[in-house]
Order: structure tokens, then sequence, then C-alpha cells
DNA sequence: GATGAATGAGACTTCATTCAT
DNA sequence: TATGAATGAAGTCTCATTCAT
């Protein structure tokens, strides 16, 4: 009576890299699809159906290019992940040698509007998708990448610091302020409550990085 | 690994309450299953079936108890949140007049270790049940638990802070430092990370409460 | 750019054994429907969905018993060959002792028969189903039955015989008698010609087994 | 691997006779695909894109020059009975006058070797095609083929023939022997084995046709 | 109350065929 | 004429939930 498994969830990786440039509208009309329908209905509710609809062409197109409906929430979720790496490095690039709270108000107000700006998407995204298999593998991913570049800026401003771990350090950073800040959007806070908020974070984080409270405060 | 959309949406609250001692003992076996599912398979390839035959009982005798899948997930995460919950209010109790680096170890300590004792539960529960609908409520509810009684606790040690805002404080720490826990605990670290780690976390916390970095410190 | 292969075929043992009396119906019910899906439309257009609606029961229940669509035609195989071997077990233990000439004519006789009792359900299983994986397996199973009991026969009879490899001989005789009988019942022959080759074929068996033409013939 | 009933049952004839040079070229290039496409993966798995994929051509070509998938299996079904009756007619014409046993004996060689020559395409086109509609017809035919030439041929050896209906003889060897080639052809056999096979199988026929078990034995 | 067989809507995915470029 | 992206009907199979026994 052989009992057998799950049937080995399909690929995840693109079917079909686009050559023409038809073909690579479909994958971008496709994947504003998806984020459309995530937004609307969530990802439980996402069937590629929906997305297919939604998009404005048929199922089979959709397979051509995601061989699953998991492949497609994944290349979805890269695509935004990527988005707001972009824009962190940017920031991150930009301020690399402002004083330190100058560093950290840029880097969480980046970080912040990352959410806001596509709000209902990224909540989606950060909380109905299950983190398991190739997505919580790619979940992960993103924000491991964080880690890397915070570090090397950890090092490389070693001097002006007052923490002793800086490896340590960077972990907690990186796995405490995102998902801060991903309830901060969630709850839908008045302006007030966000600046006041913003502000005890900036605090906190100042003052661990340097010892000092407030910008020029000696205390 | 088709998920459904819940046709009808039953109502999620327990069909019966269980008045017979016979009954209650069924409800356990039956949760007692549908962690052993949970942990074995995921959420996702959990079926009511699975979890009935787990627990040893018909998927009639479950549906007697549990009025639809999502009824049934809920109840164990309200049980296992209430257990973790219950560990930090002991905690907190039993500290809530010490010295404020001591309050800030040992309620992190506590945090850390309601993740431990059931690490493979804990895990699917955080980052595999979507948050959405009624369990994504009763998850928003537990992670704000915290908040109250962290909310009254620097209130009543006021004196003792150098914290501006003391409820945009409370948000701040009830919403980075379980999700930190959680990933470092995800993250199996070696003995030695998990001591660092600790040990910057309680720095960056104490310092932010106190304005010293350490016990004792007068920098 | 992964392409992976195609997504391993559902099992195609029975999912579980009926144990209650209404299950063993429905099953029975289900192969029913099969068996008429089969000779009405073909393998084919064979779909589950069609054999549950001729059936009488949904598709679920189908699902219930046969974990795919091929183990549904392999139990239905399956059930076929029994009777049609069971039928010849029949004869040829009957015959045993008589004289080759009457045992070649009734077996022979028995062969012809179980494919006319249900031509189209015959015709279908033996032309339509394609001979891969499993399916082929049963069928070449099915095939090579009757060599055991047939080998047997020979070797017991060994005297009366003018064969040299009894060996060699069962399998010819078991791979060349029931396709070309196949054949005969799909060409749809008259009487008339149905007796000619029916008589042709016993005296070339006759003939090769005892060296005789015919019956008491000495030629 | 879901087959998928046709759904307009297009025409199965070539759609244009190719008159140039290289479209005669594309059409065999195509052939060739799908020969390889169906020792490869078999005939279920077999799809036009693969065809098109391994032809080194687009599917718009190979619809091109073959309506439907079935025309174009048909269309190889075809080529491959025309070679192996060519060799067929060309060893039976080389023969014709040679000594019964002999005659036998080469023409049971030349159909053993038809097989052999590509054994898996023929596997695959036996055992894996199904025999229905179009298709089927094409089989039959093919099968068919051989009745005539073999009855003309008892015919004008009547006189050495201990037969009494050679229509129903026709019959009876047309629709045996080939199935039972295949069968041995299939089921691998070790050079002896295949040799005794082939020994029996001559001795029944001879038997059969002249009365007299062996060349020259007078019995 | 318990059991477990039955239900059936609906999800995912494939692939023969078409047609704009 | 060739190309290959697009189409969409249709098939297989799952699983939350019900209900007769």
């Amino acid at each position: 009576m052989a009992r057998i498994g799950k049937p080995k969830k399909p690929p995840i990786t693109p079917r079909k890299v686009p050559r023409q440039k038809r073909a690579q509208e479909t994958v971008d009309v496709i994947l504003e699809g998806a984020a459309h329908v995530l937004r609307t209905v969530g990802y439980d509710a996402l069937t590629t159906n929906k997305v297919a609809t939604a998009a404005g062409v048929s199922v089979g197109s959709l397979y051509q290019y995601f061989p699953s409906k998991d492949a497609l929430v994944m290349a979805l979720m890269l695509r935004v992940a990527e988005k707001q790496h972009g824009a962190f490095l940017a920031t991150h690039g930009r301020v690399l040698d402002a004083p330190i709270p100058d560093v950290v108000e840029a880097v969480v107000e980046t970080l912040l509007e990352s959410h806001a700006s596509d709000p209902k998407l990224s909540e989606v995204l950060m909380n109905q998708v299950p983190r398991v298999g190739d997505l919580g593998e790619v979940m992960a991913y993103n924000e491991e990448k964080l880690l890397t570049p915070l570090h090397a800026y950890l090092v490389s401003r070693r001097a002006d610091l007052v923490v002793d771990d800086l490896r340590a350090a960077a972990f907690v950073l990186t796995h405490s302020i995102p998902p801060l800040l991903q309830r901060l959007t969630m709850s839908r806070p008045s302006p007030e409550q966000r600046r006041a908020i913003f502000r005890e974070l900036n605090g906190m984080l100042v003052g661990y990085l340097t010892g000092r409270r407030k910008r020029g405060s000696a205390r």
C-alpha cells in the first residue's frame, strides 16, 4: 500500500528568459497583475487565473514565463526587494561620510519609505507569503542583504562607535529595524505617532552606536 | 499544494465549550495533533484529516469541537501564545523592582526561551501561518499583548529612564525585540554567537532606557 | 535555468482498502463506471470526472479509492484479466486429461469467448491503453499469466507431444494465440469466417503439438 | 500527463505536398524529430513543441506541413511501415520459388529484423500509440498489408500445402506472427532463447503448411 | 457522540493550435 | 515563409466540510 509523499512542487526558476520585446512586456504586465491581485485579495486567494485576467493575458502566457504560482510570487518579491535594496544603497552611499545621526536618520527614513510606497503590497508580501521552501529562502535572503553593507559601514566607522562586537551589532540592527518599520507602517499611525516613534527609534540607534543620546548632546 | 479559499468563512469561535472531562481531553488531543502536524509538515500541508489522524480521532469529532480549520489553528495559536505570555508575565512580575539592566536581561532571556521550548512549532506559527483574517488578528493581538505591561512598567520606572515618549518607546520595544529574537532562534546560532548577540541587544536596550551603556558604567 | 522533468506520475496502487460495505459498493460502482466510459468513449477521452458521473459518485470519492486515472484503469484491467484468467483455468482444469485436440479446442474457445463477452471493453483495453509504465507492466503480466500453466501442461503431456523445446513452445503459443483471437474478435467476422479461422487455428496447433493434422488422422 | 482530446479534429492529410527540395528536407527533418521524441519520451509525452525543437524548426513550420499532431504521427507511422513492408516484399520476392521451409525462415527472419533496426521506435509505435480513429485505421491497414501477398503466395503454392482454407490460413498467419515477433523483441531474449523460439515458430509454420515437421522429414 | 465515506467547488497546469510580426 | 509568443479549453487532483450510519 505504497503511500507516496506530496508530488514535488513545480520548479520555481523562471521558465524562459524573454527574448523579444513583446515577451518582456508580457512579463512586466504579468508581474503588475500579480502585484495587483496580491494587494487586492492577498496571497492565499491569489490564483494564476486571476493574475492572468488582471494582467490581460491568458494563463498559458503566464505559465510560459513562470512555471508555478510560487515562481510568480517569488519573481515579484525579488523585483520589489531589488527596488528597496537599490533605494537603501543609494541613500547609504549618499550619506556615507555624514555624521552618524544623519546616516541613521536617512537610512531609517529610506527603509520606512520603501514600505510606504506600496504599503498594501509590502504588507501582503511580509505577512501572508509563507516563509517555506524557496519562498522562505528568498525572504531570508532579502532580509540578509542589509547585513553586509551595514557591517562594512560599521567597520569603516569603527572609530566613532562604542559598540563592542560589530558583527553582532549588524545582526541586531538588520533583524530588528525592518520588522519594526513594517509593523509601524501596518499600524497606520497618525503623523504625530509616526514622528514620535521615528524619533525614539533614531534616538535608540544613535545612542546605541555612539553612546550619545542626541546629536551634539554631551549629556 | 493548492490552498483553497475557504468557501463560506464559517464562524471561528469554538463550537462548544467542553464541559465534561472527556470532551476537554479530546480537545487537548486534537490540539496536540495539530501541533504535531504543524511541526511535521507545516501549515500549508496541514489538513483537517491529517490532524484528526494524528490525534487518533475522526474528522467528524474534530469538527465537533472546531468549526473550521482556521478555528483549530487559531485555538492552537492562542494556547501557545498564552503559555508564552504567562512566562513573560511571571518573569516580569518577579523582577519588577530589580535594577533595570536585570529586568532587561531577564525579560529578553524569557522571550528567547519561549521560542526555544518548541522551536519548530514556533517557527511554523511565526513564518507559515498567513496573517490574514481572524488568524491575522490573533497574531497581531498576541504581539500587542506585550505593549500594555511594558508601557505600564516604563511608567512605573519613569524616574530611572531617559526616554522621552514612553508610549512610543513601548511600541519600538514591543515590535522590534520579538522579531529579532525569532530570527535569532531561526538562524541556529552557535552558543557564542547567541551570547554575543544577546549581549549587544541587552546593551542597546539598557543604554536606550537608562542612558548608561552598562550596569554601573558612568561613562 | 533549471529545467525540471515531468512531475512524477501519481501513484498507481489503490489508495485505501475499503472496509465498510458501502465503500466496497462504491468501488464496484466506480469500476463499472470506468468500464462504461471506456466502452463508450475510449481510453483517451476517459476522464475521471466522466467516470465519476457515469458511476453516480463524486470525483472525490473516486480519488478516495484510486489515486489517479491510470490506477483506476489498472484496477479495471486487473479485474477483467482475473475474470478471463479464471475462465481459462476452469476450462483448462476441466479438460486436463482429455485428448489434446479436445484441450486445444476447449481452451481456444474459452479464450475467444473471454473477448467476446465484452468485446468493446476488451478492444479498448487491448488497443488503446498505452503499454507504458505501470500500465504496461500489468498488461505484460497479464499476458504472461498463461505461460506458466501452459508450460506445466506441456510438460505433463510431454509423452504425447512432438515438440522439442517445451519452454519455447509455451512462449510461442502464449504470445501468438491471444493477439490473434483479439484481432479475430475485432474484425467482426461472419460466423462462417469465424468457424473457418477457428478450424485453421485448431488445426495448426494440434498439428504443431501432436504432429497429426486432425483428430484421428494418421496422415 | 493529460492527454487532451483534440478539440476540433482537424484534417489528417498532409497540408501541402512539398514540391520543392527545401520543403521536402523540412518534412524529413520534422519526421526525424518526431521519431527522436518518440524514442526518447514516448507517445504520451510527445508534444508538437518538443518535436519542433528536436527538429530545429518552429512549431509554426511544423504546422505548415502537418495539420495536426496525429497527422504528424501518422506520417511517421506510414513511413516506418512502408520501410518494413518494402523489406518484406523484397525478401518475399527473392524467395518466391524456394522450398517452403526456406520461404518461412526467410520471411520470419525479415519480419523479426524490421523491429530490430529501430527497436525503441517500433516498440513505441506498437505499444503506445492508441489504435483509435485515423491512427487506428492506419495501424490496422499496416497489419493487413501482409494479408494480400501472403494469400497470393499460398494460392500460388497450393499444390504443396496441406491447408484447407487458404484465406483463413492467411488470416491466422498474418495476425499471429507479427505480434509474436513483436513480443519476442520486447522480451529482450538471450540469443539462445531467440534461436529456440525462432526454431519452434518455424517448425510450427512449416508443419502447419506442409504437414511435415521438418525440412525433408518424412515422419 | 463518534465515525469516516462522500461531496464538489475550484486550484493548478498543459499543450494543440493560431496568428501577428 | 518562418517564427515563437499567445491562447484557453480542458484535465487531474485536493481537501474543507457534511451527514448517514
